[in-house]
DNA sequence: TAATAATAGTTAACATGTTAATCAAATGCT
DNA sequence: AGCATTTGATTAACATGTTAACTATTATTA
């Protein structure tokens, strides 16, 4: 088996970055002029989607760890963005919500990404989007199976 | 217009970090058993690939950005397995290039990231990868047309 | 040629990714 | 009840991503 690496250009991991960042740059910009970053405006999406997560099914549904996670809510708690409400039945949890604030930013922002989206959408083509998010979703269900 | 922003678990940046960390997940753990991150690898397989070349080209070719890979070209020479060269006709330059230990390190850790390699491309199919290379290629290519 | 602008690279400052250590509260077990 | 274990969350330490400031050198150009 004489197999080599696969040249720097065509790597996957590589590839796959490259393409995140792309589309990163879209988005960015119209986060940066709220001062958001796109973690911390993935936090606040989750949080307008469904309200009163503890920390833990928040990480979760925001892909990120918990250690990040921490640092983003103490941040955005500063800002007022989100609130924390200790739970009774267990001292340990508190669970996470929007303030009227944070909100507020969240309806002043979402219609920039919506647009950015919708950009990416028509130049790219849906059909070929549909298929890229399958070919995706597939490979990270063969790359988690394949954990043995 | 109504659209609202998708659901997360569909975002095109999510999923596309999604991926990437299902992939990376492959093959950091042979990158850890010699004290390696992702970018230090891929630093390394560059200047295997190529060799001699200044810090702003070896930055292009790893898509690294100069602060990071500033860093970690000092932490790859402390651990001799990069050199530095002054370049004569511009005092500015430094050329950077593998020392002996660099490229035997490279020659033990290159045929584990290749059998990771095959073990992907076995699971979810040749075909399907050049696919999906391709529609992410075209998705990078697109996303930088549109900037105007 | 002297002042200015551009370029290569580093350093600084801050946010995040990542693993390990830590702490308090809850659970399980005897 | 008393003690070990587990769990939710934070903190620490280090590497990287990112933008801006900075240094030294080279190129421009008035």
């Amino acid at each position: 088996m004489t197999k080599t690496l696969r040249s720097f250009e065509r790597s996957l991991p590589m590839t796959l970055l490259q393409t995140r960042e792309a589309v990163m740059k879209k988005f960015i910009p119209s986060l940066k002029a709220y001062d958001l970053t796109s973690q911390q405006w993935r936090v606040i999406r989750a949080l307008e989607h469904e309200s009163n997560l503890d920390m833990s099914t928040l990480a979760l549904r925001c892909h990120l760890l918990m250690p990040s996670l921490s640092r983003i809510i103490n941040h955005l708690d500063k800002r007022k963005l989100i609130e924390r409400q200790a739970v009774d039945s267990d001292q340990r949890r508190s669970i996470i919500l929007l303030t009227e604030q944070g909100l507020a930013l969240f309806e002043k922002v979402a219609p920039k990404s919506v647009e950015r989206y919708v950009e990416i959408e028509e130049k790219y083509g849906v059909r070929k989007l549909e298929l890229l998010y399958e070919l995706l979703d597939d490979l990270i269900k063969t790359l988690e199976e394949e954990d043995s």
